[in-house]
RNA sequence: GGAGAGGUGGCCGAGUGGUCGAAGGCAACUGCCUGCUAAGCAGUUGUAGGGGUAACUCUACCGAGGGUUCGAAUCCCUCCUUCUCCGCCA
């Protein structure tokens, strides 16, 4: 959510700003609104001012013993028009912050102007494309084949978009979590959380799903709670509504979770395989920072995500997003993308975003400065380190060999109980 | 799921209809005093939103949301949450 002091001030640029995500952001409302509520608000208050001062005068002549029924009777009547016109400030009010709820963060000023992905800039390459001497095959075809992934159960089970994990392959998802979570709490700092996997409809405004992304996820019949489309969700609502000391931040967090999305709308999209999945595991890592440390921060927290493929041998390119691509609670986002033989192209593995004050307004997440002074709006950042299932795609593409075999990456034997390799049985 | 007891400012804790934004204490800060890592005295110390160049001023907030009333932290209703006991389970 925008400021709205800093809205009404700024108008004109901020939807200038806004305009280079490609959307109508709709702003054009925002000044009637604001006034209207000014209004609305002042004139109550004055009403409230002479009832609180009435009702001492009553308070008084009571206590004297004097008769207060006429300003009694004038007072209902007042205290009946601030009944309305609290109404009406309340639904202004929720005007407004509807408006507000709906607009996307502004772009930060390193971010380049573009429509869509084709637009990103590439900002380093890392590795290189693995040679092969025969045709790579798709990972889907190396899973079934290993007998590790079981896509036809898996739709008796649960439908398209789910998969079940078999032997190795169970045993490859379960080493990939515990080898991304040890790498990033013994290493790079973070402290591990494993939060609720449905959380209430708070929390989902809190960080920008709610309300205008209602139709991604997955709602609990009769319950305030949704299934969690990222990590990103129930962890950075760990401190909705706190005051932090600035001597706690930058607060580091990692969380194993599975994610539900309904993947509504990109039907015949990558249909086959593990790429887009309705429930897909992920290793998330989540920031809260001061606002003059979140993008040194992002670089950082980038690069503990990029540790991740490094140490998997995995090769991978960093995009930054330009406005058009840019999600839209985020001021600025990289994207991770591994390369992936059989399909002879770069997948997003990984998004880091730094989302400065934008969720942190939503959740109303702030700090004490220890130098004194008022309570300022944290900045949130996160970032996938990494997707669990996308993980596993590269690793089946990039290392199958050509008896169809595949070899497990050295970084991620200690997690598979020494295990080399995955043949056919 | 059943029964009961609570939720007040940074913390403890008073307050059952009328100067209560809230006694008292603790903690913190400021000044004075004091020759010694202390004590004493005085003062300050919440958040949000209006209005004003500003000093300042107004409004709201005592778990959340409604209601009663001229007036509610105080009365009524709903919900959330914490604790204790019982039941049930992993």
């Amino acid at each position: 959510m925008l400021d709205v002091k800093y809205l009404r001030d700024n108008l004109e640029a901020v939807e200038a700003r806004l305009a280079t995500r490609g959307k109508d952001v709709g702003l054009s409302s925002f000044k009637a609104l604001d006034e209207k509520r000014r209004a609305l608000i002042k004139e109550t208050e004055s009403l409230k001012e002479k009832k609180n001062k009435v009702s001492e005068e009553v308070s008084c002549l009571k206590k004297e013993g004097k008769d207060a029924q006429a300003i009694i009777s004038e007072m209902q009547d007042v205290s009946l028009m601030i009944k309305t016109l609290d109404k009406d400030v309340i639904e202004s009010d929720e005007e407004l912050k509807k408006l507000l709820l709906g607009t996307p963060n502004l772009p930060h000023a390193s971010v380049p102007i573009g429509k869509d992905e084709n637009d990103n800039i590439v900002a380093r390459v890392v590795g290189e494309k693995p040679c092969f001497s025969f045709k790579p095959k798709e990972h889907t075809d190396i899973g079934e084949s290993l007998g590790i992934i079981d896509f036809e159960r898996a739709g008796k089970l649960a439908g398209a978009r789910f998969s079940l994990m078999k032997g190795a392959g169970a045993l490859l998802e379960r080493a990939l979590i515990n080898f991304m979570l040890d790498l990033h709490t013994r290493e790079h700092g973070y402290t591990e959380v494993l939060p609720p996997f449905m959380v209430k409809s708070d929390c989902f405004v809190g960080t920008g799903q709610l309300p205008k992304f209602e139709d991604d996820i997955f709602k609990i019949e009769g319950w305030d709670h949704y299934l969690i489309p990222t990590a990103e969700v129930p962890v950075t609502n760990i401190h909705r509504q706190e005051i932090l000391s600035e001597g706690v931040l930058p607060i580091r967090y990692a969380a194993y979770t599975p994610c539900f999305r309904k993947e509504a709308g990109s039907y015949g999209k990558d249909v086959k395989g593990l790429i887009r999945q309705h429930q897909f595991n992920k290793v998330e890592l989540v920031k809260f920072t001061t606002p003059e440390t979140s993008y040194d921060e992002l670089e950082k927290l980038t690069l503990n995500a990029e540790e991740v493929l490094k140490r998997l041998g995995l090769h991978y390119r960093v995009v930054l997003l330009c406005t058009g691509d840019t999600g839209f609670s985020s001021a600025k986002t990289y994207d991770l993308e591994v390369w992936l033989p059989a399909q002879d192209r770069y997948r997003e593995i990984s998004s880091c975003s730094n989302f400065e004050d934008f969720q942190a307004r939503r959740a109303e997440i702030k700090y004490k400065p220890s130098h004194g002074g008022k309570s300022r709006f944290v900045h949130t950042l996160n970032g996938s380190g990494l997707a669990v299932g996308r993980t596993i795609v590269a690793i089946l593409e990039n290392f199958q060999q050509e008896d169809g075999s595949v070899v497990i990456p050295p970084a991620l034997r200690p997690y598979t109980g020494g295990l080399e390799k995955i043949e056919k049985k």
